[in-house]
DNA sequence: GTTAGTGCAAACCTTTTGCAGCTCT
DNA sequence: AGAGCTGCAAAAGGTTTGCACTAAC
């Protein structure tokens, strides 16, 4: 649990433990999944409904340049938002579905490979490092190519002179 | 020279090659750098004055989902803004000094592994995949360090009650 | 001649800033 | 007590959209 490791480094920075940090620091920690600024905010104000979206802002910020959350962007998936993560967890990547926005995450060695040549190669100090890669998930694959043969097809009968018939279109966050 | 690459693709796919868009393309192409929507603008503005920065931001969205530039963030180095890249080269890490901004290129096997990893583990179609780097390059290692050390120097003072000595600030984009 | 593409203005979304008042330690 | 933090309003930065006009094929 990296909660309480990131409260302690906090205090003895001399950072204030309010209300409202807490609340966002749990929130952040708790929800397993990766959550953006308004996301946060939203779910922040059901516990509190005084606190306000710029506190989440200025917490995130925070946070981020204190090195305790990683900022990420999973491929601006959903827009140009950012997402965040408790950095307590072994470097990884993100896979992100582009069809269904499910996100994986991996861990594998080559990965610290990589670090450790960009070190040894450039003898460059890293700070922090992310990896993010998209693409169409398992499951997603076959509906995919369904998708772009129906397309095809409209577009070929909007060609012929026909009218397109109904279509069904898909998307999640 | 991904240029004629890209220009054939585009005359394939019956997207129409503007003066604006050559424009752009060149743009893109020859200058070795990554460059952002607002750098881009103001390069072709000069070639056409009359060039407007919606039609860049159109371009850019065009060739991004063409699948014939890559957007980069550079870790939000100078802000929120993105960049890009022609996609005819190999795949490869971004490696950015957050100190004086230096963008480097790695390409290594440890790229491809992942990726064929992430594929196999996951079944997952990768379609497009981005690894970058941050931290201080080899000449800003030192310099950052003496920043730090006078920051907290200076920090000791206003503690003490005195007046912080003037102190010099360092950034590039 | 069509249809895609452009320019302009205005909107939009996410994030930051200035400042007065509140609250943690 | 007092510096640090919050809330509010307003601005900023980056990007997208609606619409009438223009130009590529």
């Amino acid at each position: 649990m990296a909660l309480e490791g990131i409260k302690d480094t906090l205090k003895q920075r001399g950072v204030r433990l309010t209300r409202q940090r807490r609340i966002l620091l749990e929130l952040i920690d708790e929800s397993g999944q990766h959550l953006d600024a308004e996301r946060l905010y939203l779910l922040a104000k059901e516990k509190d409904p005084k606190l306000n979206r710029v506190t989440v802002y200025r917490t995130l910020k925070m946070l981020k340049e204190g090195g305790l959350v990683d900022e990420l962007d999973l491929m601006h998936i959903g827009g140009d938002q950012h997402f965040y993560e408790t950095r307590m967890k072994q470097e990884h990547a993100h896979i992100i579905c582009l069809r269904c926005g499910k996100v994986e995450e991996f861990f594998g060695e080559p990965l610290q490979k990589l670090r450790r040549q960009v070190e040894s190669h450039f003898g460059f100090q890293i700070v922090l490092a992310r990896t993010e890669v998209g693409g169409y998930c398992s499951h997603c694959q076959v509906l995919r190519a369904n998708e772009v043969k129906e397309a095809a097809a409209e577009q070929a009968q909007a060609v012929s002179g026909e009218e397109p018939r109904p279509r069904s279109h898909h998307r999640s966050a």
